[in-house]
DNA sequence: CGGTCAATTGATGTAGTTCAAGGTTAGTGG
DNA sequence: CCACTAACCTTGAACTACATCAATTGACCG
């Protein structure tokens, strides 16, 4: 019952070309019919039987919750490449929908478990892909407990960089799909507090904007600094390493 | 090589005795030898080869994340029955520590998952293990994005309440096995708002102390008050389902 | 051109942090 | 038994980072 096929020619092929090996994850979606979503449209809500695996193409969704006074807490981002639903049981944690235009493939939930369950070279890329999800979700956590408005989106600006390019490139270019709201959503601030951080960290010189218009498209200007003001602690040579300091500690 | 014995009568029986299925996850780890922690022991280290899973028979432990300038993230809280290191590869993601004396029992993560893979039983369980796991995180993210300091301690106490007893059971009696401390770093807060938000439920009638010594067993006086402060807004009756109003959203 | 929508900027407010000072309990050693 | 220290928790006063409220700008569009 596993798709053994490799690059079948489907009709609608998606401009983000994967890596295709036999028996991979995304060899077992290669069959299903691309689906198009235009920006904003769900995929699913928060609460819904989760009746199917989703891996996406090509595109930006968001994944959120909203909560019982209406606000809205963006868990994740989600691109190419990468697949939604496998770490859930019988309904959906949250919803999901297309930032920009998206294409997707779907599997039913049953067909994707059995296949993974059948197939040993499935399930420790299924195990990665969790891995990777919990990792994500642990840095986040940290990022919204103590984290400042700057150091929070010099993080969320720097994982889009190394996402993007290589670690060379000295002026690099990053495209950001989502809104300021979404931003300010993701990263527990208020639009307002987005904006301002932005303009803060463009008289620092960390950012530039090509021109004025085009606010979805930043050029980094200093990698190192954005590095710095990340505050993740793991930037070039830190002297101390497995040397705990444990002592002062205050802050929040 | 399958454990397919239940209950074997290994010397060290813990206190809490967890249901002993055949081939379920617990009798997985029954053959191995119990491990006994002091309160403030070390289990392993964030960055450290995770080597091992563990499952934790007796005590609680708290997991945890030391940033670069010192602060401590705890990032959950294990009790008896729980599983730590599943969703993990190379290495652990954090620490983990006992609070009070607790007992383990470790595994060669190598053992763990051929037994996990081989097994058609087993396997489930681990998932729905790992899929807690990621609501708890999930969870935890919308806490620390959106909740005030009240809606996060009665969040964490409503938590604590379900989990130790059922439903009904006026005044319950809470025993939290952490310290103020361990509190604040695990939501997201000081020591000192911990403090002042516990007075001021306390003051609130929501909670009470048998005797003002001990301040790690809490009487919930008002369970459905502490439900309503804690804002998850799916307490009790609330009347519109599915017809989410969006509109008016702000605060943070 | 008016209308809408996203982003920015300014002015003000406040929840929670920070700094600092008790207070309580428990352990230790005279 | 009582001083003596050390955790741990609580409380008070002042500060600040961010939220909130409100107004402005700029881009796009029929």
């Amino acid at each position: 019952m596993m798709s053994a096929t490799s690059f079948t020619g489907v009709s609608h092929t998606p401009k983000a070309v994967l890596v295709d090996r036999t028996n991979c994850l995304h060899a077992l979606f290669s069959k299903q019919p691309a689906e198009y979503l235009v920006a904003g449209q769900s995929l699913f809500f928060e609460g819904d039987d989760a009746n199917h695996v989703f891996e996406v193409l090509d595109g930006t969704l968001r994944i959120f919750r909203i909560i019982s006074d209406g606000r809205r807490v963006i868990t994740g981002f989600l691109d190419a490449g990468d697949v939604i639903g496998v770490s859930l049981r019988e309904h959906y944690l949250y919803s999901a929908e297309a930032i920009t235009p998206s294409t997707v493939r779907r599997l039913p939930r049953r067909y994707f478990d059995s296949a993974v369950a059948s197939n040993d070279e499935l399930r420790p890329e299924v195990f990665a892909q969790v891995c990777d999800e919990m990792a994500a979700a642990q840095d986040q956590m940290v990022l919204l407990s103590c984290k400042s408005a700057e150091e929070r989106l010099c993080s969320f600006l720097l994982k889009y960089l190394k996402r993007t390019i290589g670690p060379s490139e000295r002026p690099a270019t990053i495209e950001l799909p989502m809104s300021r709201q979404d931003m300010a959503d993701y990263l527990g601030l208020t639009i307002e507090t987005v904006s301002r951080t932005v303009t803060k960290l463009t008289t620092k010189g960390v950012l530039s904007f090509e021109n004025p218009g085009m606010r979805h498209s930043i050029r980094i200007e200093r990698q190192g600094m954005l590095a710095q003001l990340a505050g993740d602690g793991d930037e070039y040579g830190d002297p101390r390493r497995d040397l705990i300091v444990y002592g002062e500690r205050r802050r929040h």
